[in-house]
DNA sequence: CATCCCATGCGACATGAGTCGCATTTCTTT
DNA sequence: AAAGAAATGCGACTCATGTCGCATGGGATG
């Protein structure tokens, strides 16, 4: 399942460093998203639910940490930005995303990877 | 107002041909979406609420042109996943959007300024 | 003119996401 | 051990969107 965008962005955080709780992502997002600490909360829950992080008890605290894998992630939502706003159905250029702070050059080798196999598997 | 996934299609079947009737779209639109008749009516009433496309009553049949402008919608959906996904701050690329079926090569000129003018404008 | 069809106006329901608050449990610190 | 702080579980409200159905009204046709 696609998170949604405000999802994306604690998978972000995540995906840096990991596993951490829900207060540690709270104070990261707080200055962006000026939320209060329970939406902060209700949000991670909903997103153990849908099995995009994982949640460990460690002692009295709860640990969150991605479940999902980035740069499949990524490439997900590449690919139906592409197909969806532009209509693209050949290859996606490389360029969309060269340049991003998120992802290195080896992890763009694996997004053209994935790319091309969802592409392939589309187009059946 | 940006227009969610559903009302892009619809945008995008206007700016092909319009002004159209309720149901010259929803012929269009039957074979992917697999919708009733009456969810394309509301759909179309939504979007003519927020002034997404406008309503001309021609005799007893509503007709359907849009009201925002194809470059400027497609750019302000570019510029907004380049930020939300990747986290691309400079000029997007090119690329992104070229081979696209929806743009020719004047309107990727001014997609391209577009996408530098928003992208000014959010450096502030 | 009576009838039938299609268009419209509008109400309605479900689900998901954004957003919070409260009561209860569990540490930690005197 | 008692008290206070902090974490959790969970319910709840609102709004947008997807998705329909129904009742009403105006044209076309025999």
């Amino acid at each position: 399942m696609r998170p949604t965008s405000t999802e994306l962005e604690f998978l972000k955080l995540l995906w840096k460093e990991s596993p951490r709780t829900a207060r540690e992502l709270h104070q990261e997002l707080e200055g962006i998203l000026q939320w209060g600490y329970s939406s902060t909360r209700k949000t991670l829950d909903r997103m153990a639910e849908k099995a995009l992080v994982t949640v460990t008890k460690e002692g009295n605290v709860n640990l969150f940490a991605p479940q999902v894998d980035k740069v499949k992630t990524l490439a997900s939502f590449a690919a139906d930005f592409a197909k969806r706003v532009f209509e693209l159905d050949g290859p996606l250029p490389t360029a969309m995303f060269t340049g991003s702070k998120l992802i290195d050059d080896d992890e763009i080798d694996q997004l053209e990877h994935l790319l091309e196999q969802l592409r392939k598997e589309q187009e059946q």
